[in-house]
DNA sequence: ATCGCTTCCTAGAACGTTCCAAAAAACAAT
DNA sequence: ATTGTTTTTTGGAACGTTCTAGGAAGCGAT
């Protein structure tokens, strides 16, 4: 029966007695190895079922290459963007027969320098950092010059080789522009994200160049920089609002800046999508809940996660470590908050 | 330097040779053991930082009776709620020096028990588990046969005694109950949330008792369930209107539920607040910005993670099980959605 | 019977820590 | 110097697996 006194754990030798083999051949059946006679291994299953055995991975781990845990640092697991992706990413783990652990670092560096270190003394074949925000440059070299597999989500490392998924910032800011730009808007301004996020640079520099090629001066263009929050959002537009030619519409750096901007337009009577053209970035599961729905630009996040638990289940596989970047798809999803057509059916990812 | 060729790693006793001393004695330094002479300590310790020496909790985990390990086994990431709760608890095990590890099983009772087994073998010295939906009651006995400390968040497990941490859903419900009478409401409904949840019928119990204290038929209410999303609230809310005698306000199973209610609402050209009163339950951080800013009940979601922690801490540490429930305090939270006059200055939490 | 060949099973040495018991060193008091 | 006491240090046996090499059983052919 189940039981066992507590705190003493049933172990392969004690299968082994019950079963009347030995300790190898009860790791033989664990294993599912094919050189077991079925007879023998019905009887040592049936010790294990019987005595509540359990197995230990973390002995198994002493004499093993490496281990079968994969973990995955999460620099904000409130931010609804984060979740999806920690999900997708724990998703496919899961399937490959990883254990996948999540850990939130609530972007602090370093609290982000202790899970990584708890990370590696429990063992983990590979990892997935989502950077906080200030991470140094070198946070990581430990980690690489030890030879655990590791792959960056959205945020790079200045001058290191570590491949990153993440969603095509660049193309992304176009997108969102040329939108913009066919509804007739000349001013436009991108609000929102840290100033010294680099994953802001890259989309400021997407949504500059886009502003280029449409003919408008870039250098015109507000650009408020703000937390990456509701209320960053509310006060960017703020910002944006106060200037002497203020925009009629704004690309934003994700869609929780964008769901602020809304919040504040409503503040001051305007309604985002008619008096002002609002488009963010992610298309999270809110955006389309959003009042009103928001056009947004979509990164298809669980895809994104999914092919960074490849990326790393390929470096742990082979043992080498891969140095491509995957830069994920977007396309822009269009709902009301920029006004101008819809398309047939509201949509949701692609 | 760093480095070390990789998948080689450094151990305890190269550490020994390096300093000239007996591995039991670099063991010592690890634990910081007063016993230990200060200038042996530093020659350890540098060593320890010139070889590039990391710890393998695996092979220490083997001698100890425990593990620093503990895991969180949350139902839905995605939802902020159980996000917020997740991060919570992480902080108090982490402050505890614990190293918490969190799961996420998408409402999935197959991959619970997959992840309870994943955690188990990792050796994990506690669990805090909120159960996903349809958790056959029995699904934590063998962890609670072998000893293993576990505490039950927000939804209990019928006919077994393990403790539980939670908001007062009976007294949430009859705050927002109380509040609705006040404001002259006569005909109130329940919206959202599945039939068969445990929380649900506790909320739903308040909810028809604080009905009856006022005089009305509990009876005569309109309770629709629906999924707790947004969709789930747009949903209920459809079925609640197109009662003979529509309810003039409502009180939501949650947060996400009043949101599609909201919604829902404004669709029908009905706004939040003016034309029906809409109170929800959890005081997630997206209430406070919406629109219009959501009354509810707020529960301190933080804190009740924190409290499920200590509990769990308190059970490794002692060795002995606690059965006590702990019923987090809940308060109502004024805002616009429900109308009548707002406190001082829109307040959040507690 | 003996020999080869499979097929199935097993002894025992790892793996990297902790911890007990006891040795060695350091110091203080004679 | 010797002794006693206290402070430091150490050998070596665990802990629960895996894995290598080889042993035992079974079986058909000589």
């Amino acid at each position: 029966m189940a039981a066992g006194s507590p705190r003493n754990r049933v172990t392969i030798v004690e299968i082994a007695a019950a079963a009347g083999v030995s300790k190898s051949t009860v790791s033989l059946v664990l294993k599912a190895s094919e050189s077991v006679r079925p007879s023998t291994r019905d009887r040592v299953n049936a010790a294990i079922r019987d005595l509540g055995y359990v197995y230990n991975r973390g002995a198994a781990n002493l004499r093993r290459a490496h281990s079968n845990m994969v973990g995955m640092i999460i620099h904000d697991l409130i931010n609804p963007f984060c979740a999806e992706l920690a999900v997708g990413i724990e998703r496919s783990f899961q399937a490959a027969g990883y254990v996948p652990f999540i850990a939130n670092t609530a972007e602090s560096p370093v609290r982000q320098a202790e899970v990584i270190k708890l990370m590696r003394e429990q063992g983990v074949a590979g990892l997935i950092v989502s950077a906080a925000r200030g991470t140094p440059d070198d946070a990581l070299d430990g980690l690489v010059a030890a030879g655990v597999p590791v792959v960056l989500a959205m945020r790079r490392l200045k001058g290191r080789r570590i491949p990153m998924v993440g969603p095509d910032s660049r193309l992304g800011a176009r997108l969102a522009v040329e939108r913009l730009v066919e509804l007739g808007h000349r001013r436009i301004a991108f609000l929102g994200g840290y100033a010294d996020s680099v994953v802001r640079a890259e989309r400021l520099e997407g949504f500059r160049t886009a502003l280029a090629d449409a003919g408008l001066d870039p250098a015109a263009a507000v650009t408020a920089a703000a937390a990456p929050t509701r209320d960053g959002g509310v006060q960017a537009l703020e910002m944006a609002l106060a200037q002497r030619h203020p925009p009629t519409g704004a690309v934003c750096f994700n869609d929780i800046v964008a769901f602020g901007v809304c919040l504040g337009l409503r503040r001051k009577g305007i309604e985002p999508g008619r008096g002002f053209a609002v488009i963010g970035f992610d298309d999270v599961q809110e955006a389309v809940h959003a009042d009103p729905p928001l056009t947004t630009i979509a990164v298809d996040v669980m895809g994104l996660g999914e092919r960074a638990a490849q990326s790393v289940l390929r470096m742990i596989e082979t043992g080498r470590n891969t140095t491509e970047d995957h830069i994920g798809a977007v396309h822009l999803a269009v709902r009301e908050s920029c006004g101008g057509p819809l398309p047939d059916r509201t949509e949701r990812r692609a």
